[in-house]
DNA sequence: CTGAAAGCGCTAACAA
DNA sequence: TTGTTAGCGCTTTCAG
């Protein structure tokens, strides 16, 4: 009934082999893709395998192959509100699911300061992983100067700014689809616009004031300008902040959908109606935008297609394919909803 | 001018023991803590490590080791809002730091499908973590079901139901805790009183909707208890249907802040005021409670600490220190604000 | 298509 | 306190 061998080592390449016959290396060969294998010893390798539940040791297979399967999804936040923002979670659904297809995993890691960033610079240039998938990034990022001298295939989601040409990125036109969703805005309300920023030391939260900035271009209003982090609260604040300063605020460009929802929030509480008395349009079509009532017009942010696309860049450079950095940009398009 | 050798190598630990004049061992001891070895040699050691940039290979020593200094916080959730629970961000802050301190790192996995959670426990058990730290499960939780037969160190944050007494895990009372601020709620609201609970699936969900039933006793009413699901949506959804049900509501526990954020959003926009006409009370006192106005009357619920407890768990089953499972209840405490 | 054999870089006995 | 020496389990040439 129970197995004689009383301490159960886990299986070996080794045990695998030799239940089925065959040599270490063509174990090795049909685990890994089982190319150059005869199909009836395939077979009864697989069967072998399966009769011993063994599975590889990947220290061991990381040791001789010299990769790691695992790649880093870095989150290098200094914001309070690490993971609100639902991009994040949609980048990590598509990388697991992705990486998940080809046999490998992936690692979430953060960074809240400095002292943190070099750690995880550490990390990641230890070979623990084989790439790194970054999210969008600061102005001031240490962890990218760090990295820099390495050759660790490296990926950005949006520009990084100051290492826009150092480093492979995917991005969207941050301005021009600013500039689309704030036209749409001022075709449909007259009196004061405003709008509530994303931080202005990443591309994204610069570009789309400036995008805005043109869209409005005489109308703009340098007083109605709100900065905001991304988070909920701070697109709360912002519209509070715009209300108090002009009462009259017809129109609103919030930056994200997440900073949207807090600035409708702030609206009602001003008792507002949306969008009769303020028009609100957001950013990134994500999740939140069909959470409020009425729901957000908005850009659609193709952030699973971007994604996958670095996903892709990031595959060529471990592979070898891609020699320099290789920047995408991905276009985004006006979704009508209700609040704008 | 530049190093003799052309193809840059990465210096492994015999290059460093040659360049000191040691052997191999020696160093190892050194990267190792030190220990039993003389100062000049540590020294000596260290200035070789330095003058090479030697770092070590992972994967050689866990090879060498069996262990892999790496511990997975493991989230599985089931619903769409990934990363949306702000505990999930405070519990990956603590452990990120606390794991850092000691050398280690956290791997941030997620699950979202059965499929999912298959390939999560391969992963789990094939080797790639010391150990690992669970998220809040589900009752249906095939992970959990998986890992079992297994031996891999774990401690669950939050009841596992069904698996109250097969793994180890930290939880807070959360029965005792919804009544404590129910029954500050009622003491000063009198008038039909609702709740939004969390899922009923997780412990907590459940209990605290039973916390909630004792504290109302006769005044308990089964048609005011809306189901959510944690997020700010269900919050918001939940509060609008009870509303609708009960126009005259003077009263209302949400399982969670996030949740209450939600609720007083659609209290709000169903022109009521809070506390004046409905008292809100919520529960976690996460970063949410103080990001509404007013900011949230809750139950502290101590998130870090759970997590440091959670830690020393794990470390004693990795080093072998507890054999069988150990289960920890922490005391939580009502923090008044202006909500309720 | 398959087997043999040489490592990958490190840790952990064991001796000295 | 230090050096020596087996491996850890796998991949990957290189022959055949």
């Amino acid at each position: 009934m129970a197995n004689p061998e009383p301490a159960r080592r886990r299986p070996t390449i080794e045990d695998v082999a030799r239940l089925a016959g065959v040599s270490r290396g063509t174990v090795s060969r049909v685990i890994n893709g089982g190319r150059n294998v005869r199909p009836v010893v395939l077979d009864a390798v697989n069967d072998a395998i399966d009769a011993l539940g063994y599975s590889v040791n990947q220290a061991a297979r990381n040791l001789a192959s010299g990769r790691t399967g695992s790649i880093a999804f870095v989150i290098s936040d200094r914001e309070e509100s690490l993971f609100e923002d639902p991009n994040f979670g949609v980048f990590a659904r598509v990388f697991s699911r992705e990486l998940r297809r080809t046999g490998r995993h992936l690692l979430i890691t953060t960074a809240q300061d400095e002292q943190e960033e070099n750690t995880l610079g550490d990390y990641l240039t230890l070979g623990h992983v084989d790439g790194a998938l970054l999210a969008p990034t600061h102005e001031d990022e240490s962890l990218l100067r760090r990295l820099l001298p390495h050759r660790l295939p490296l990926v950005v989601l949006g520009k990084p700014p100051g290492f826009e040409d150092a480093f492979s990125w995917v991005a969207i036109d941050d301005e021009k689809a600013a500039f689309t969703v704030v036209s749409y805005l001022t075709g449909r309300v007259a009196g004061p616009v405003g709008t509530v920023t994303g931080p202005l030391h990443t591309s994204s939260g610069r570009d789309r004031l400036e995008g805005c900035r043109r869209a409005l271009g005489d109308q703009f209003r340098p007083d109605l300008v709100a900065t905001g982090d991304w988070s909920l609260s701070s697109g709360q604040q912002g519209a509070a902040h715009l209300l108090a300063r002009e009462p009259g605020l017809r129109g609103l460009f919030v930056a994200s959908d997440l900073m949207a929802v807090g600035a409708i929030g702030a609206l009602r509480a001003a008792g507002r109606r949306v969008p009769d008395d303020v028009a609100v349009v957001g950013f990134d079509d994500s999740a939140a935008a069909t959470m409020v009532e009425p729901a957000l017009t908005t850009m659609r942010n193709p952030i699973e297609q971007s994604a996958l696309e670095a996903l892709r860049i990031l595959d060529d450079q471990i592979a070898g394919r891609a020699r320099r950095p290789v920047h995408l940009l991905l276009s985004s398009e006006l979704v009508e909803r209700g609040s704008g």
